[in-house]
RNA sequence: GCGCCCAUAGCUCAACUGGAUAGAGCAUCCGCCUUCUAAGCGGACGGUUGCAGGUUCGAGUCCUGCUGGGCGCGCCA
């Protein structure tokens, strides 16, 4: 419709003699917030209203009558301060039905994403310890916001990025060599600065298994590398696991030590000498809260303020070892060099500080070819019942994710997950989400589906299961679906492909959640008319046609509702039963 | 002290990247079950979009300055 509208301003352009280069491409063509303003508005006029020296109104009117002369437009007004309001005829919204269900698990896919490969990381929790709740939301917006670009058509990699290579994976090692004392007989005491966690007892045990006494008398320089890969294989296996129990599948593992070893930071710091954005300086000690130990030294610096940045970023340790800053960039350098000039990175807030410095790198190493986005999710307040959760069984401290998924399960986890906007915080309550009521999102959409579903079992009883496949609802007349609520339900599943681009490029997948939530408010409203109007009732049985016709609506219905749940990675249910 | 994020109905949150009269749910009040799942639906009530300026045809959205809350601030990751 889009393409039809700026044919017709360029018609117009040409016949009333319009200056050349108008800003055409800041024309917009989309539903309007208010639906009694019709189909489709264009802000045309008013867009051209300057450049062509006229009033908004004298573009309107012409083009207006353009537009009024297309098959599909069943009526067009200049309203407001000169918007163009079109009504699409009522034809071209029912032959959407049978278009939906032909498209079936396909409907919405897009092409806005022409192929273009997208990196998503996301998770990339540290390997020394079980994954906790914080890290749902991270994975669950990461996972989903994947499904959305492949559904928009992009070609996408899930990626974790382990970081295994600094100082904490060494305290890793140590409290892992300490349970491996334990499990060997000894009592030991955890010291400050180790990890307590109980879940390195198995570690413990795998080790005294695995290599039986052979470490007991041996220095720290001879057990720290074997144990410390072992513990970070075992924690990842965790890791995985629970991914996997969560429905997140990625792509790719890269390791941080890896790309250490293999001199990526050495190369990528060579690029950075090249281009003269390193340097030897002294940085100012932090504003208001400075470390007990600080001393002024001269450190190999970035020249992060170059890219937008408030200070330079060390690159280099005092003890001449890589900053996680380092070898961060040597990883964005080696995600383009992969073929990824496009990143996503899914990070927890208290990353916040960091991401205009990781901008900053990726602008430099890519020469400005490299198009980073950072999606900060904010924190996770979990409650059960109005009351806080802080109690754990295995880590101690923290809520593991598992505790969680025990407790709801992932389908509920996953969607209200993704019921707030990321950079919102969230209150998570197990016991209302688990609710079957309005207020629980979850239960709504799904139930709407549900009764989708049942709807049609009901129906197949009475006019045979065969007539209400898809590929033969699909060629259904939809004549006479022509109440106003039935073709405003068409509407909104039409406009499905729409919010999967619109959601895509702002990467903003709680669009999805909250979308189903519409379509399923106007699903259950239309099934309850029908208490009040027999006639509205879904299934007729003395009018076969009708209950076709509205057979297929309900299955449209049901099809977009499992393709957005499908892109958040929640199961679509067929029935709900006590 | 500096940086980033947030502030929208009594509460929890939306608002399609700048569009028209800012929308839902909960709560409160009034209605709807001999009928396809009432686990639901309809209606009423509810707003100076934290404050003050600015940009333009048009601002919750962009810019500046405040106020309040969260996160972070060499040699942690």
């Amino acid at each position: 419709m889009k393409d039809e509208i700026k044919a017709a301003l360029e018609g117009l352009a040409a016949k009333e003699g319009w200056p050349e280069g108008l800003p055409f491409d800041r024309v917009t063509a989309e539903p309007p917030r208010d639906p009694s303003h019709g189909d489709i508005a264009t802000n045309a006029a008013m867009i051209l209203a300057k450049p062509v020296g006229a009033k908004p109104r004298a573009i309107a009117e012409p083009l207006a009558e353009a537009l009024q002369a297309l098959d599909a437009v069943d009526s067009v007004e200049v309203a407001g301060p000169g918007f163009i309001n079109i009504r699409l005829a009522s034809d071209v919204w029912r032959a959407q039905v049978g278009a939906i269900l032909e498209a079936g698990a396909a409907f919405g896919s897009s092409s806005v994403g022409a192929g273009r490969k997208v990196n998503v990381e996301y998770v990339s929790a540290n390997p020394t310890g079980p994954l906790h709740a914080a890290h749902a939301r991270g994975a669950v917006f990461g996972d989903a916001l994947a499904a959305l670009l492949e559904k928009a058509g992009f070609v996408v990699a899930r990626e974790y990025y382990i970081n295994d290579a600094g100082a904490q994976v060494d305290t890793l090692a140590r409290s892992a060599y300490l349970r491996y004392r334990e499990a060997l007989g000894e009592t030991v005491t955890i010291p400050e600065g180790h990890y307590p966690g109980e879940y390195l007892k198995d570690v413990g045990k795998a080790i005294a298994e695995r290599d039986g006494d052979r470490w007991l008398s041996e220095p720290e320089e001879a057990w720290l590398e074997p144990i410390r890969s072992f513990a970070i294989d075992l924690m990842m296996a965790d890791v995985r696991k629970d991914l996997i129990a969560l429905g997140v599948r990625m792509d790719r593992f890269s390791s941080e030590r890896a790309l250490v070893q293999d001199r990526a930071v050495d190369r990528v710091l060579a690029k950075l000498e090249a281009d003269g954005l390193v340097y030897t300086g002294v940085l100012e000690p932090p504003k208001g809260k400075t470390p007990d130990d600080w001393e002024p030294r001269p450190q190999l610096l970035f020249k992060a303020t170059d890219f937008g940045d408030d200070v330079d970023r060390p690159l280099k340790k005092s003890d001449g070892s890589w900053t996680y800053f380092s070898n961060d960039i040597a990883y964005h350098l080696d995600k383009l060099e992969r073929g990824f000039p496009e990143m996503i990175d899914v990070w927890g807030a208290d990353h916040g500080g960091y991401v205009k410095r990781m901008k900053a790198a990726v602008t430099a190493i890519t020469g400005g070819a490299g198009d980073l986005d950072v999606k900060l999710c904010q924190l996770v307040h979990l409650f059960d019942g109005g009351k806080p959760v802080r109690m754990s069984k295995r880590a101690g401290t923290f809520v593991t994710l598992s505790d969680v998924l025990d407790a709801v399960g992932p389908d509920v986890l996953r969607f209200i997950m993704l019921t707030r906007r990321n950079d919102q915080t969230l209150e998570f309550d197990y016991q209302k989400v688990s609710e079957h009521s309005r207020d629980n999102p979850v239960f709504y959409v799904q139930y709407a589906h549900a009764r989708a579903c049942s709807v049609i079992r009901n129906a197949g009883e009475t006019f045979g299961a065969d007539e209400l496949l898809d590929p033969a609802l699909s060629k259904a007349s939809m004549a006479s679906l022509t109440d106003p609520d039935e073709i405003g339900l068409i509407k909104l599943l039409a406009g499905w492909p729409r919010i999967v681009e619109s959601a895509a490029e702002a990467h903003e997948p709680h669009r999805v959640a909250f979308y189903l939530g519409d379509v399923a408010a106007a699903f259950h409203g239309l099934w309850n008319k029908g208490r009040e109007d027999a006639r509205l009732r879904f299934i007729l049985e003395d009018d076969r046609d009708m209950t076709l016709a509205r057979m297929a609506l309900v299955r449209a219905t049901a099809t977009v509702i499992a393709s957005g749940l499908g892109v958040m990675g929640v199961t679509p249910v067929e029935e709900l039963r006590e």
